[in-house]
DNA sequence: GCGACCTTGTGAACGCGTGCACAATCGACG
DNA sequence: CGTCGATTGTGCACGCGTTCACAAGGTCGC
């Protein structure tokens, strides 16, 4: 997978998970009207390592004042353009359960650079429901609303058990991209980009640390 | 009852955010009256190379027999012993917007090692609702409701703007585990593990791969 | 215009994680 | 009881990511 930018450097993938944080601390301070901001302080709202930040964002490109820093404006710019976030991003969601339902309602989605297309669920009695304004409708039409689009990113929220199905609709619709909260671990070609977000592994992980957390004590 | 890990080796951290995976399919597994796997079998299940599912395994001593493979039984144990999941852990949502609703109505928790002990809410208009029998309560009743139990796993469903005062507020009450869907980064002691899933995150990063898939899409 | 001060950008070393390749070891079977 | 096929456990090499340290390059006050 190439990965190329305009400076012709390919961008890691650690640093691609980073650059939603930078995303969201510049939005902050463009709203409380900051003009300017130094790696070290980006790397304090982030959480980042100051070196860290300084080289992730030397692969977008050169846009630092040495001595001053960066220019929020300017920087804030040159990641949403590299996240490809200069346009909104229609997002679909399949299985409208409780989290489906979160995931509709979640406002914070439109700041961000993406906007809920449609809700789709396999469930005909909930066709014709209204979630945050956008109507629910059949599973099964999935590949018009594809159709409508240039480029879909296809949110999973169904349980397991339908995972995988709906991931193939998805595929073969044209989908290249998906986010999956099933707990499947879902089979797709190689040119489709699957994240999986299981909120029992998160604590599992918090688990395993707790656990070992007690037994250093001594 | 000896809860100490068998092996002396430290698991490295990349394995321990796979011991979850191994988990899961483990319970299926057992699930389906599988009694043996394989690393490559299990490695088909998981998305893992068959290499690092035994690597992975080894860290937590010689379970597989070779020519054979795991006894599913077996290895479900120790994994469910290494991470801690023997016991079911509590775990205290704060902020019960759409999301806490959702994390709350989930019911696949309890199948995988823990319970949901409390909800809180700072809305004293919803203290005495319920959500899948558990009731709502105030804010404020978290340290009484820790003190109750020998360990718990906070989790932050408010707004970004509270989360930094809940997560505060969990700590001086002895939380050490938390986890954090507010897109807020915590700031808190050395000694407290935070996990932060922010759902705008991943979907910037699928938009990033969409965006850099093929140079002449557009 | 100059010097003091700041901050970026990056070379280089280190450590961690991954995956290959293979020896060690087991069960089955005649 | 010995051979054969299967599978584990792991040494090793490689690559990626992190971090340090510092030169390069800019600003600001005077």
């Amino acid at each position: 997978m190439a990965i190329v930018s305009r400076s012709n450097k390919r961008i890691p993938d650690a640093t691609v998970a980073r650059l939603p944080l930078y995303h969201r601390a510049l939005v902050e301070l463009l709203r409380s009207k900051r003009l300017n901001v130094s790696s070290v302080a980006l790397a304090e709202l982030t959480g980042v390592n100051a070196a860290k930040v300084r080289k992730d964002l030397s692969y977008l490109g050169t846009y630092g004042t040495r001595g001053v820093g960066y220019d929020v404006e300017n920087l804030l710019h040159q990641i949403s353009r590299e996240l490809g976030l200069t346009q909104n991003w229609p997002v679909v969601i399949v299985g409208i359960g409780n989290l489906g339902r979160a995931l509709a309602a979640y406002g914070g989605f439109s700041a961000r650079g993406f906007r809920i297309a449609a809700l789709l669920d396999a469930d005909p009695t909930k066709s014709g429901d209204e979630v945050a304004g956008v109507p629910i409708r059949p599973t099964a039409d999935l590949p018009n609303i594809v159709a409508e689009f240039a480029s879909v990113i296809g949110v999973i929220a169904t349980p397991g058990g339908a995972a995988q199905e709906v991931s193939d609709l998805m595929v073969t619709s044209g989908i290249t991209s998906i986010l999956n909260f099933s707990p499947a671990v879902l089979a797709v070609p190689d040119d489709v980009t699957v994240r999986r977000v299981d909120l029992a592994v998160e604590l599992q992980i918090l688990s395993f640390h707790q656990q070992h957390r007690g037994s250093n004590d001594w």
